[in-house]
RNA sequence: GGGCGUAUAGCUCAGUUGGUUAGAGCGCAUCGCUGAUAACGAUGAGGUCCCAAGUUCGAAUCUUGGUACGCCCA
């Protein structure tokens, strides 16, 4: 007997219930237990950062990243799901310092290193039970308990020992560049961390006149949206294949120097005159000195000539230089270079350097402080930060009549992505860098062999990135992050790596091990794995190797958090300290998956870092692995936007929140939402709505089937545990065959055989599809079947099911088909939906008690069987619902309903191919059209005109241009006519242009119309015309089937058992109905469970229905229980 | 400004290697079914497949150029 199951099954409850079972059974480790000896599936858990709250786009990656190791281990592979926890870098440090009130560099110091990181570490695990619990709510199985820390020793060693291996390969060196830099936070970003923070603002962008020193009436003009880098200006750049013009000016009568093309523009946008007076190329105004906008600098260093590399002598700085990267796109065609501030600008200034004497070119120079304030130097802006003197500067500059124009400039500007209040400025600054662009190859290789979904992932964004690649600007002047294991001769210094603490401890003389020591004893609570961080290893030293008495001690910084986790394929294991066989087994990953936004960041930070590691110009102790490494699939999804269209954040807050998701729908309504709605890297437009949808078109429709199941077996006593004696292995197919009154196959009938069919299809496709990564086509796939079950299956199987005769062998095939499906169906969808799955397996196979797996996730998913598959019969099925449903369209546009049977339907077909199979199996149809009778027809001209066409995809080819002509002389022919020539003579020839063409069978395709005035109704294949004619017979069995319709409903209302006996009285002086009910009062009787039907009246409260247009009295009255 | 992507029904999205009637779900309309029933089903309306040019016998699909939007980068 099956668990009753509940009328309105409400999902979240049932969920609960499946996890409450789990917890018990343990089952995820028991998963693994099963595949010990298996080989392995390897999936890398892209770490999260636990320190803020989860949100729904977490949900997405947690489900992708669940459902495919979940297949993979029913498919039967080992796979093991470590979770790991992103723990280091800014986001940490930024939510700590808004807790205390404080922002800057300078109050963190104040407030003391150590009481900092101490809150650092505490705060790492703030919303650590929220996201276990949505991990486990969710049902991603991942392995919580052995999940890898990167703060944690272990892991740090193994950064380290990495960063040692590349420190001693001379890979990581100490450089200075230009970065971009978070003044506030007083620390360089990398790449990866600005990208994060570009919003679009408005900008005080200004035109500047650079008056020439020799003739100062004349001006280069120039333009740019940061007035603050004005004051260390050092040359104004010009492209040598530009033409210039010089104009004057209107309304202040000088001489401006602008690119020649851009002249009408600038007019236009000055609202001025511009008059042309000469041009000239950009190569003539090489050279040319000019007058700085402000003279911080040059009323010392002006006059400043150096040596060139020919002998000669130029002027250090303040004129004008050459760069390609000027164009006219936007600007005046002459570039400001303030090559503290700038990349390019400061190339330009190393350019310079290289043609001057060594030692006697031009000096950087700069004017702002790492505070992002102006230093001593700049006058009156001394100490103003620089972002918000961009106004003063440009007043300064109007009142000195050096202004042109002053405007706003909408642009997207980067801000600290973890205070995005501050904005970045780019500044020179000394930096670690591991050298990735001697690599560039190496990974663009590596890259070649991922499979990257979306493939365009490859060449496109990631592959693109990967050929513009720079150094990893890798260090952080920060506090909370693992600490670069440099350690610098105070004399010499000379600098060594370290690999791991008890390395350094090895090392001689050493020093200062007592903070960490005296800090624990102080505070025994705290966590060991702090003792690798700082400022407790700052404070160890060591006796220089390079110089006698001199110490060794290690350089400040910490490393870029994205290091951590792009070092996880090893470090999650302690490698190479330890587990060394783990990751030797766990290398490189089969999948991984984590959205877009990855692409610069995790995606590369692993990508690079194996490359240079066990690459093949890796390290040499290690050997190499072949690419691709440390990913092979990669599912990159898309972003999520919130209702507003609009990216979904924290601070934003424009969603809602998983658990209340939860708990209205359900996490199986929201898996299949992701998993079902659109291919993964599509950016979703989450919508409440649509999740909500997924319960009635997936959830509840299969619900219906399995609870129909259930209903009827339990009626009928149909116990699949007492017919199979035994083990039971998993309900497959095979398992089943052994249950008596199992039918083969070949005996059952063709709607079994069909639906057995469809399954197996489905199996093979969701089988290739997740093989390929495809999960959105898989759960179509599923879909689809589902519907054929319900829609089809168990509409056309209710007369079976409701037969009386328990032991009917037809009656059985239909319970042990629909089992079959269930059963296999279950374990199909179980890597998609895990509750409903597992809750339908405890209701299904639970019946077999210990005789089955005691959860649907300890299964091997189901293979398609290749003998059950028809295609045949499968194309067969699909012409007849065709059939069924233009009926339905005829009858609809005839106002026919279906209750009221029809003498005959023709079924016009377009070729005979499936004639005599539809008609040997038209009960089907009759019943579902509710007709007495079906012929079927290939020729009809009474009813429909043949429109014949090519074969466009045969003939194309072969007769080329010659298709529209075909095309028209097919069209023109009489269809009738030609179809019966062909069957005939097997092919006809066509004249075409003076050439004569034979078409056979193959080459054309013909379409059916119907002709007007008949209740028909076409579709490709077939058009079916409806008998309308009514005989007084037909009506009145018409109104039997309303009044069983109408007692039923009754039934129902007076809440009879299924079983339950009634007896039925029709209160009703319609002539017609008093006949119906003598002659069809039988069937009525026993289709409504009717004892006993007169016309009439019962002692019981009686109801006014509608039937054959007049109003009647239905008298019910229930015998219960006597079934 | 550059790169990548997207643009198909009112909404959310499918659409295989080009093949002549472009699909689904939701929503809407009409109707039906009815002991799976607070479900369900059918039918219908609804499309310049963003625009333009090109290639081709044939383009939602390929090419080029635009436009709009998103993301990434300058």
């Amino acid at each position: 007997m099956f668990e009753p199951l509940p009328n309105n099954p409400s999902f979240p409850a049932l969920e609960g219930e499946v996890l409450a079972h789990r917890k018990d059974g343990n089952i995820y480790q028991k998963s693994l237990e099963k595949r010990k000896d298996a080989d392995r599936f390897v999936f890398y858990e892209g770490p999260p950062t636990a320190n803020g709250m989860p949100h729904p786009g977490h949900c997405l990656t947690r489900s992708i990243k669940d459902l495919f190791p979940r297949y993979k281990t029913m498919r039967g592979f080992l796979c093991e799901r470590k979770a790991g926890w992103d723990t280091h870098g800014l986001p940490v440090e930024v939510e700590v310092c808004k807790e205390l009130g404080i922002h800057s560099k300078e109050e963190i110091e104040e407030y003391g290193v150590e009481p900092f990181i101490h809150r650092c570490q505490e705060s790492v695990w703030r919303y650590m039970q929220q996201w276990e619990a949505l991990t486990e709510r969710l049902g991603f199985w991942v392995n919580l308990d052995d999940a890898y820390v990167t703060y944690h020793q272990a892991y740090v060693e193994s950064v380290w020992w990495s960063l040692k291996n590349l420190f001693d390969r001379g890979l990581l060196y100490r450089g200075h560049k230009i970065v971009w830099w978070w003044a506030q936070g007083g620390t360089a970003l990398s790449a990866g961390e600005v990208g994060q923070g570009y919003r679009e603002v408005a900008d005080t962008s200004v035109f500047v006149e650079f008056p020439l020193l020799a003739s100062p009436e004349e001006s280069l003009l120039i333009w740019t949206t940061t007035p603050w880098t004005l004051p260390s200006n050092q040359f104004a750049a010009v492209n040598v294949d530009l033409t210039y013009a010089r104009v004057r000016d209107s309304e202040s009568g000088r001489v401006l120097i602008v690119a020649a093309s851009l002249v009408e523009k600038l007019a236009e946008q000055f609202k001025r005159e511009l008059t042309v007076e000469s041009t000239c190329s950009g190569r003539e105004l090489l050279g040319l000195r000019y007058e700085p906008p402000f003279d911080y600098f040059s009323k010392e260093m002006g006059q400043d000539v150096g040596t060139l590399l020919n002998g000669e002598q130029q002027a250090l700085q303040w004129r004008v230089v050459a760069a390609d990267f000027v164009t006219t796109d936007s600007g005046t065609g002459l570039v400001h270079m303030a090559p503290a501030f700038g990349e390019a600008d400061y190339e330009v200034l190393v350019a310079e350097q290289e043609r001057f004497e060594e030692g006697q070119g031009p000096r950087l120079i700069c004017a702002v402080g790492p505070d992002g304030k102006f230093t001593e130097v700049a006058g009156d802006y001394a100490g103003r930060w620089v972002k918000e003197a961009d106004k003063d500067i440009s007043r300064e500059l109007r009142e000195r009549g050096r202004l042109v124009l002053l405007d706003q400039y909408l642009h997207d500007y980067p801000f600290c992505w973890r205070a995005d209040d501050d904005p970045l400025i780019q500044y020179p600054r000394e930096s670690w860098f591991i050298r990735t662009t001697e690599f560039r190859d190496d990974m663009l290789s590596n890259n070649q062999q991922i499979n990257w979904l979306p493939e365009h992932i490859k060449d496109g964004r990631f592959g693109n990135f990967l050929e513009s690649n720079v150094d990893w600007a890798l260090s952080r002047e920060r506090f909370w992050g693992t600490p670069l294991p440099v350690w610098v001769c105070s004399e010499s210094g000379k600098m060594e790596a370290i690999g791991s603490y008890q390395e350094l401890l090895g090392k001689q003389g050493v020093e200062g091990t007592d903070v960490w020591e005296n800090a624990k004893d102080a505070n025994p609570e705290l966590s060991e794995h702090l003792k690798v961080h700082k400022p407790y290893i700052d404070a160890i030293t060591y006796a220089s190797p390079f110089v006698e008495g001199a110490r060794m001690e290690r350089v400040s910084e910490v490393i870029d958090c994205w290091y951590d986790s792009g070092a996880m394929p090893f470090a999650q294991w302690g490698y190479p300290h330890q587990r060394q066989e783990q990751f030797t087994e766990q290398f490189p990953a089969d999948f991984i998956s984590e959205a877009l936004d990855q692409t610069r960041g995790w995606f590369y930070s692993q990508l690079a870092i194996s490359t240079m590691l066990f690459g093949e110009n890796g390290t040499q102790t290690q050997g190499h692995q072949d690419y691709p490494h440390p990913y092979r699939n990669c599912i990159v999804l898309g972003l999520m936007l919130g209702e507003d269209g609009r990216k979904m954040s924290k601070s934003k807050r424009n969603y809602r929140e998983p658990n209340e998701i939860f708990d209205k729908y359900g996490a199986d309504a929201l898996r299949w939402y992701f998993f079902a709605n659109q291919a993964p890297w599509t950016p979703i437009r989450y919508k409440e709505q649509s999740i909500k949808e997924s319960i009635p078109e997936f959830l509840l429709r299969l619900w219906n089937v399995f609870s129909f199941f259930t209903i009827y077996a339990n009626i009928d006593e149909f116990e699949p545990e007492k017919m199979l004696a035994g083990a039971a292995g998993e309900l497959s197919s095979n398992d089943l065959a052994r249950a008596d009154s199992y039918r083969p196959m070949s005996e059952r009938g063709e709607l079994d055989r069909w639906v057995l069919s469809e399954l197996h299809r489905t199996l093979e496709d969701v089988t290739n599809r997740m093989d390929d990564y495809d999960n959105y086509g898989a759960a179509l796939a599923l879909n689809e079947f589902v519907d054929a079950l319900s829609n089809w299956y168990v509409r056309r199987s209710r007369d079976r099911f409701w037969a009386s005769d328990k032991s009917n062998a037809e009656k059985l095939d239909a319970y042990w088909t629909l089992y079959e499906c269930l059963v296999t169906l279950t374990k199909a969808i179980a890597p998609f939906v895990p509750f409903l799955s597992d809750y339908m397996w405890q209701s299904l196979a639970g019946v077999f008690g210990e005789r089955v797996p005691e959860s649907v996730h300890l299964c091997d998913y189901p293979v398609a069987i290749q003998e059950l598959k028809d295609e045949g019969l499968s194309n067969r099925m699909a012409t007849l619902r065709e059939i069924a449903s233009l009926g339905r369209s005829a009858r609809m546009n005839e106002k026919l309903k279906v209750r009221q049977p029809l003498q005959n339907v023709e079924v016009v077909l377009g070729d005979d191919t499936f004639k005599e199979w539809l008609e040997s199996h038209d009960a089907l149809l009759k019943e579902e059209l509710n007709v007495k009778q079906i012929e079927y027809v290939t020729d009809a001209d009474e009813y429909i005109d043949y429109l014949i066409q090519p074969n466009f995809k045969r003939l194309g080819p072969r007769v080329g241009k010659l298709i529209p002509q075909v095309k028209a002389a097919l069209g023109a022919a009489n269809g009738a006519g030609l179809l019966a020539q062909l069957e005939a003579e097997g092919s006809v020839t066509i004249e075409v242009e003076g050439e004569s063409i034979t078409l056979d069978n193959e080459d054309i395709q013909v379409r059916l119309q119907a002709k007007e005035g008949w209740a028909a109704a076409q579709g490709k294949n077939s058009v079916v015309v409806l008998n309308t004619e009514l005989t007084d017979d037909l009506i009145r069995e018409g109104y039997a089937r309303d009044l069983i319709r109408m007692i039923q409903d009754r039934r129902k209302e007076l809440d009879c058992e299924f079983t339950d006996r009634i007896a039925v009285a029709v209160g009703t002086e319609s002539a017609i109905l008093v006949q119906t009910i003598a002659e069809h009062g039988e069937t009525i009787a026993v289709e409504t469970l009717a004892d006993n039907l007169t016309v009439g009246s019962l002692e019981v409260e009686s109801v006014v229905r509608n039937v054959a247009e007049t109003d009647v009295h239905l008298f019910v009255s229930v015998q219960r229980g006597t079934g």
